[in-house]
DNA sequence: GATCTATGGTGTATCGTAACACCAACTGAT
DNA sequence: ATCAGTTGGTGTTACGATACACCATAGATC
């Protein structure tokens, strides 16, 4: 492997000089002696060793992204939109799998801290931090995705996110809407916080109509350990089947995401029961696939391009401006419905009692 | 942010034995010592900086994993699976999106090496290696996985694959044998070997069973410069309303990818074709998705995760023991016809001519 | 009492790069 | 002729962990 001091030899110059080639400052000397480095760097094959490099600067230019789970399409395309937005600006991405296993975010986390990395975005959604506390205290900047983080208190320097109570809200009006009165939940255990919010954004739809909720229809899968993000659409399909069953079955669902919707639709066939006719099903997320299912799926949009735009940027920005996070470093995006075949008006519930 | 002298300054040892500490030679020192430089490392959140240590020892133990797009989720679960399997080994994964193209391929794998990466699993199958010969001269290793290395002059240290042209072969074959006469064929650009190997299999099953394979039904997605993998279910679609819109359409489509024939569906949809009555359609992968759509689609299964694993391991065997590549670091491994509801027997042609 | 040998460490060179302080040579103005 | 300023570099040091050679001490052996 050939060293700068390779390169120099070989140019008839200093290694501060390949040095300063590398790191475009051209101003530093004579075209000519450029050109001569340049040669004598691609006849060599050098490449700059980061670890060195970064050794001595201190920090480099990746950012680490901790996600649930890349089998789940939805994050699947967000590791690649963040990492298109990364890749822009001139960073490089890590992406680590963490299945929003605390240790394993925080064993990832000490990882990247390790490697240089000065950056993270956590799309995890966890209910606190506490579990990269120390992480921060020794300067990480955290970027959280899928949530806003509102109490400054947990040292998280910026956050993207939909506003997931909108987006319960909305999926649940738009039922209610359609004179559903019975409306389940199909999800992963509400244990973070955009689950929470968006559990409560149902809720909240409920009592603007005046409609009970009936909490027994809060379905949550993915055991007491896992979260269920790996096997989303397998879970749909077993929730559904078992919410259906129950004596007084709901009319529509509203599914945690997308995939749990998919889910729902094999199951409802498994059932013999056709959507929308008899049931109506809401996703969230609004993945590719959810236009290609049939029925196609009306779901809640999450503009998932200009959210990793967003997040990269500030994220960035916090890395290279080192001033306090401002406010306006917590970013809450409108979601959007997007009405398409899954749902329908309340058929006439054949009234077992 | 902490050094090893801090710890060792605290703990009253030198800083080589908080290496020796770090590095598990526990029989360098009394048991006490270890406990006092433990403690230190715990009170002052002490992380190794990696840069530092692989600087010093030329190497580290991540590996690189380069894919088409974590955007389908086919790729989303094998890098999941090889993430899984890296670590269970001791080593890091780094995931690259290069969408198939050459120069950002070479790019990442650049990068790669130049921090400290020794060894890449490249998912692209690329019809020859030379974008990356100069990598593989300079010591890295490459581990082909979606294609059987064959040529050694490629530089390719090991290589597993499921064998792409008996999963062509399997799934013209069950078409056959129903009855199909007119097969046509929904992919990429058929610029990678995977792909050749895949249509040459169906080829194959046309030669044997004595039926023309009219070229024409060849349906190619994905533009002249790209390859068709972000938006294969988009494709999918439209490609199967241009194949159904011709003169003498096909009874059956086999796709490149389950994505595609997922895409396939919405496309027959759009036209009112029914599957499998009307169209029968095989896939290829076996994503987790396809016993979830409707009909459940019959297709091709990749091991994933055992071919997960054994490029993991075999890659890792490469790059600690440096002996020549034998023979048996080329797997090919057999696929599975999966049969579900997307194929049946051709019903008689309407016969136009 | 002298020497040997574990045991349990320590001191320091080293890796490849970047930052920073220099400096040589030339130009043009006075 | 002298000086200031500019251009185009050079030399040295520091980054943090590791490997390796080295060493101090205690107890064992003759």
């Amino acid at each position: 492997m050939a060293g700068i001091h390779d390169v120099a030899k070989m140019a008839g110059v200093s290694a501060s000089t390949v040095s300063n080639v590398i790191n475009g400052r051209a101003g530093k000397m004579r075209a000519e002696t450029r050109q001569r480095v340049l040669e004598a760097i691609e006849a060599l094959k050098f490449t700059p060793n980061s670890a060195a490099r970064q050794l001595k600067s201190g920090h480099n230019t990746t950012i680490g992204l901790i996600i649930p789970s890349v089998a789940n399409p939805f994050w699947g395309a967000i590791a690649h939109q963040i990492e298109q937005a990364t890749r822009k600006r001139g960073y490089r991405l890590l992406i680590c799998n963490a299945e929003r296993d605390p240790e394993v975010e925080q064993s990832y986390a000490e990882t990247l801290i390790g490697s240089g990395v000065m950056g993270v975005i956590l799309g995890s959604s966890p209910l606190n931090f506490d579990h990269l506390k120390d992480l921060i205290a020794r300067g990480l900047q955290v970027a959280a995705f899928d949530q806003r983080a509102r109490e400054s208190g947990s040292g998280v320097a910026c956050s993207v996110s939909v506003d997931q109570e909108l987006g319960g809200l909305l999926s649940a009006q738009h039922l209610i809407g359609h004179g559903h009165r019975r409306i389940g939940i199909l999800t992963g255990p509400v244990r973070t916080n955009s689950r929470i919010g968006r559990v409560e954004g149902v809720r909240i739809a409920h009592a603007r109509a005046g409609i009970p909720f009936d909490e027994s229809l809060l379905w949550q899968g993915g055991g007491v350990s896992g979260f269920g993000d790996m096997q989303g659409a397998e879970l749909g399909r077993i929730g559904v089947r078992e919410l259906l069953s129950r004596e007084n079955p709901p009319s529509a669902i509203v599914c945690g995401n997308d995939m749990f919707a998919i889910g729902a639709y094999a199951g409802a066939r498994d059932l013999g029961v056709s959507i929308p006719e008899e049931l109506s099903i809401v996703g969230f997320d609004d993945i590719a696939l959810s236009e290609l299912v049939f029925p196609p799926l009306t779901t809640i949009r999450q503009p998932t391009a200009a959210m990793a735009e967003m997040v990269v940027d500030l994220l960035i920005h916090c890395l290279e401006e080192v001033g306090a996070p401002r406010e306006d470093n917590f970013v809450n995006i409108r979601p959007q419905l997007i009405v398409r075949g899954s749902t329908g008006p309340a058929r006439r519930r054949p009234n077992r009692e």
